[in-house]
RNA sequence: GGAGAAUUCGCCUAGUGGCCUAUGGCGCCAGCUUGGAAAGUUGGUUGGGUGCAAGCCCUCGGGGGUUCGAAUCCCCCAUUCUCCGCCA
C-alpha cells in the first residue's frame, strides 16, 4: 500500500509512477477523493461519538428525575452514532479498495516501459566456447541420470520432475552453499510454511494481477506460496520490530509452487519453468533510508553465488512496467544458457520500500521513539533452476559435468558428474 | 473428529455493567541518591486514527449483538493448551 500522506501531499509523484508502469493514473484521483470523503465521514462520526460518551457519563451521577431524560437522549444519539459509524466504515472500505489498487511508487532511475525496456547494468564472466555440439540440460539430465522428467510427468503431469542421484545432491549442495554464505553475512535461516492465509498472500501483493499464478486450496482457504518471500514478509506482520542492532535479515528456504498459468507452450522443455522447485531467499527488514544500499548488498550477495558457481551472467535493471506491484525497483541476474544462446533469469532482487510492510503492518521504532513503517527487500540466493545453468555451462565433450570448485565441499569432494553406466533403468 | 480450558499494556497479573481515563509486580527509560555502582526513592513506559492546534475518537485475541453506558453479558470466528479418538 502506498503512503496515504504522499497521496495528500504529492499525488503527482504517484501519477508519474503509474505512468512509468503503464498503469492507471485515474486511480490516484479516485483514491484522493475517497480519502477526502473518508476523513469527512470520520470527523462527523467522532463528533457524535464524543457527545454520546459525554452523555452516557452523566447518567451515573444524575438524579432520578434527570436520569430518564438523559437516557432518552442517549438512545437518540446511539441511533445517530450507529448511522454515522456505518457511513465512516463504508467510506473507509471505498478508500482501502482504491488505495490498494495503486502500485508501489517506482524509484528514480528505474527505466520506464515494459518487459523489453530493461537496462543491462553489467555482464560478468566468460561464456563457454565448446568445440563440440553442447547438450541441453534435459539431454545432460538423462545422460547423467540426474533429472527424470518423464517420470515426473507420469506422477504429477507436465512441468514436474524428479531430481535423482547427483542431481538431488547438487540441488542440496547449492542450497547449503547459499545457506552458509547467508549465515556468514548475518542472515538467520528460516524454513517457512508454504501454505499461508489469504491476508498474508494479499499483504505481500501477490493477489493482484498475478492471482491466477497461485495455487489455492478452497477447502482450507489457504494459498500455496510461490516463494518463501510470502512467509518471510508475513513473519513480522503486526509487529514493531527492533532494528536498533541493524536490519533483520532472514534466509528462507522453502519449496515453491507456481501454476504457470498463461505460459502454456513457454519453456516446456526441461526444468527451467516448473510448478514446483526449491529456493533459498534472502529477506531484509530495514529502515527506509537504508533500503537502496541494502538492495545493492543483496545484489552483491547474489553475484557472489553466481561467481562461486562459475557462471557467466548479466545484471539487468527491470523496467517499471515489468515490476511486481510491491516492487519499487528490481534487479535480475541472468545466467548464460548456452543451448538457448540467451541469458535466463536466475535471481531477482526487489526493493519493496515501505509498500509491503505497510500492508502487513510491520513497523520499527526510530531513535526519537516514534514508530514508522519499515522497508522490506528480497532476493534469490539459489533455486533449482540454477542446475540448468550449471549443467550446461560446465559440460564436457563426453557428457560429464565439471562441478564448480566452491560446490565440491558440499558434494563430498566430487569433481565431476559422470554419465551413467549402461543398464536397464 | 469429540470434550474442556485459556487469550488483558514487552512479560506476569487484578478486574463479574458506570468511580476502568485498566490494578499491581517484573523489565525498561529518566531524575534524585553515590567516588562509581547496587539498593532505595520519584516520575515515565500499549499502540493507532483524525485535526493547524487544543482536543477528540478507537484499542482488553478478531468480528457482531444487547445496553443510555461493555474488559465485564450474549453470539460467531481465530489461536494456544489439555484429554479422548484417528492417522503417512
Amino acid at each position: 500500500m502506498i503512503d496515504a500522506n504522499l497521496l495528500r501531499d504529492n499525488p503527482e509523484a504517484i501519477k508519474a509512477s503509474q505512468r512509468a508502469r503503464g498503469a492507471s493514473e485515474t486511480l490516484v484521483d479516485e483514491a484522493a477523493s475517497a480519502d477526502a470523503n473518508w476523513r469527512k465521514a470520520l470527523a462527523e462520526f467522532e463528533t457524535l461519538r464524543a457527545e454520546q460518551n459525554a452523555k452516557a457519563k452523566l447518567v451515573a451521577g444524575a438524579t432520578k428525575d434527570d436520569r430518564a431524560a438523559l437516557i432518552a437522549e442517549g438512545q437518540a444519539l446511539a441511533a445517530e452514532v450507529k448511522v454515522a459509524e456505518q457511513r465512516a466504515n463504508e467510506a473507509q472500505t471505498v478508500l482501502d479498495a482504491a488505495i490498494w489498487k495503486i502500485e508501489n511508487v517506482v524509484l528514480e532511475g528505474v527505466p520506464a516501459g515494459g518487459e523489453d525496456d530493461f537496462v543491462v547494468i553489467r555482464e560478468e564472466g566468460t561464456k563457454p566456447v565448446f568445440n563440440f555440439e553442447p547438450r541441453d540440460h534435459v539431454a545432460l539430465g538423462e545422460l547423467l541420470d540426474v533429472i527424470d522428467i518423464e517420470r515426473g510427468a507420469k506422477i504429477s503431469g507436465s512441468r514436474f520432475y524428479f531430481l535423482k542421484g547427483w542431481g538431488a545432491r547438487l540441488e542440496l549442495a547449492l542450497m547449503n552453499m547459499a545457506l552458509d554464505q547467508a549465515a556468514k553475512a548475518g542472515f538467520t535461516a528460516l524454513i517457512t510454511p508454504t501454505l499461508v492465509k489469504p491476508e498474508v498472500m494479499a499483504g505481500t501483493g501477490f493477489l493482484g494481477q498475478h492471482a491466477d499464478e497461485i495455487y489455492y486450496l478452497p477447502g482450507d482457504d489457504l494459498y500455496l506460496t510461490g516463494t518463501s518471500e510470502v512467509a518471510l514478509a508475513g513473519y513480522h506482520s503486526d509487529e514493531i520490530v527492533d532494528l536498533s542492532d541493524g536490519p533483520k535479515r532472514y534466509a528462507g528456504w522453502s519449496t515453491c509452487y507456481r501454476r504457470e498459468a498463461g505460459s502454456h507452450g513457454k519453456d516446456t522443455r526441461g526444468i527451467l519453468r516448473v510448478h514446483q522447485f526449491n529456493k533459498l531467499e534472502m529477506f531484509s527488514y530495514i529502515a527506509p533510508e537504508e533500503a537502496e544500499a541494502e538492495h545493492q548488498r543483496l545484489l552483491a550477495w547474489q553475484e557472489q553465488m553466481l561467481q562461486k558457481c562459475e557462471l557467466p551472467y548479466r545484471v539487468i535493471d527491470t523496467a517499471a512496467g515489468d515490476l511486481g506491484s510491491s516492487a519499487a525497483r528490481k534487479f535480475d541476474a541472468e545466467a548464460w544458457v548456452p543451448t538457448q544462446d540467451a541469458y535466463r533469469e536466475l535471481t531477482s532482487t526487489s526493493n519493496c520500500t515501505t509498500f509491503q510492510a505497510r500492508r502487513l503492518n510491520v513497523r520499527y521504532r526510530k531513535e526519537d521513539g516514534k514508530t514508522a513503517t519499515v522497508a522490506t527487500l528480497n532476493g534469490t540466493l539459489a533455486t533449482t533452476r540454477w542446475l540448468v545453468a550449471i549443467l550446461e555451462n560446465h559440460q564436457q565433450e563426453d557428457g560429464s559435468v565439471r562441478i564448480p570448485v566452491a560446490l565440491r565441499p558440499y558434494l563430498g569432494g566430487a569433481e565431476v558428474i559422470e554419465p551413467k553406466k549402461k543398464s536397464n533403468n
